[in-house]
DNA sequence: ATTACTACTAAACGAGTAC
DNA sequence: TGTACTCGTTTAGTAGTAA
């Protein structure tokens, strides 16, 4: 299937069905949608012959104009465009952020967190992976990538408990899904310790993402932040 | 304003707005925003400068990529696309549907019916004009025509209501809004009169269509019927 | 790393026209 | 009237590369 330029097509459907033709068969002649395109005839011509190709309409060439009608691939091409703009618009926040961080080693803290039996028992559920035991700390150095962070603090997150044990007591943690480096998924942890400061963000994985992704002290490292609907 | 291809521009911001840009100011470097387009690099950076000097976008340009922020004249851009989506998708009915018919000369009743104190007080009332005393009639001549008329009786319309005076009763009738010859504001008249079968339409318009449009029997007119939400 | 210029190639467009 | 072909022109796209 070819995808390029496919938002011609698109915004083609979107006229045509402007004129009815998602919901009942249609009379277009070439000239009269080449008007609403605002390109000559020819083209319109050339844009339903495509659209005919990629089988987004059903076409019939009578002498009086083209009888049209969008087939169920077209209208759900058109509905797709929908929801996606529905989701942005209607959407309260942005889908993903992005974060950009140089990896450092930690006080190996982590490590003693997240293998906690009731924080494990609660990744595992509600995040559908079992971490690896440790996290990947991440240096936000950037001003833009530590506002980002800080905004992402007002994000709805996914909510661990926190619990407390016969010594002291442990408290709630945030989780955002992410992927790392476009190719791991896993979830940024956020507030699990309170010492590190709002430029440092932590990252936990089912795999160790220092082998894995090859990393090193001082690689910058992209994550991608889903943010929950 | 440059109009041409303005759907690349519209798809950019989609694809921006999909990296949060509509709502803050994201870190797109043009690499990444060419992935997303399925463009080069180059092509990517040349389409944020048009966006750019459009007004749809503010860019600050730093070493690390693109700080972009979709602007409110961007963002309502979005907005008119996905209205224009969802009236289509969620309404009932086509928008318009377009009608050709033949002129004919019918027996001058149109001008009887029209005329009568009772009728005109709620075509000025709901069609928000005062017609011409007379009906411009249409002869529908292909089956498309015929099958699109009857969908339209299936639509929601303006109900003039019918009244009896001391001599006979009157029907009730049914308009819709439409466009004579993309000209003419007027109104297709639906079930005045019964005599006239399912391949005849009635217009009526404030103006005098036949001398307004130099229309002569014969003519083929076109008819753009809208419908109502 | 980036962005974006220049120079070139590929693709889209539309005038003319056949049917 | 219509649609849609050819083909010269215009426009968009990209590789290479400078900053």
């Amino acid at each position: 299937m070819s995808e390029k330029h496919e938002w011609r097509h698109i915004f083609t459907l979107l006229k045509l069905a402007e004129m009815g033709a998602h919901r009942r068969t249609a009379k277009i002649s070439t000239e009269y949608l080449a008007a609403k395109l605002g390109a000559s005839q020819q083209t319109a011509s050339r844009y339903l012959i495509e659209l005919d190709n990629r089988g987004l309409i059903k076409r019939t060439i009578t002498p009086e104009g083209c009888l049209i009608k969008i087939t169920d691939v077209g209208v759900k091409e058109l509905k797709r465009l929908y929801s996606t703009l529905r989701f942005l618009i209607e959407a309260e926040y942005p889908p993903s952020i992005t974060l950009e961080g140089i990896v450092f080693t930690g006080l190996g803290e982590g490590s003693y967190y997240i293998t906690k039996e009731q924080y494990k028992k609660q990744f595992i559920e509600r995040l559908g992976f079992e971490p690896y035991p440790g996290t990947l700390n991440l240096k936000l150095t950037t001003d833009y990538d530590i506002k980002t962070r800080s905004e992402l603090e007002a994000y709805p997150a996914i909510e661990i408990e926190g619990f407390r044990n016969e010594n002291r007591t442990f408290g709630a943690v945030k989780c955002y899904p992410a992927t790392i480096e476009n190719k791991v998924k896993g979830a940024l942890i956020l507030a699990l310790r309170s010492h590190y400061d709002a430029s440092v963000i932590e990252i936990i994985a089912p795999i160790f993402l220092r082998k894995h992704l090859k990393l090193k002290d001082g690689r910058k490292v992209k994550v991608e932040v889903l943010t929950l609907p």
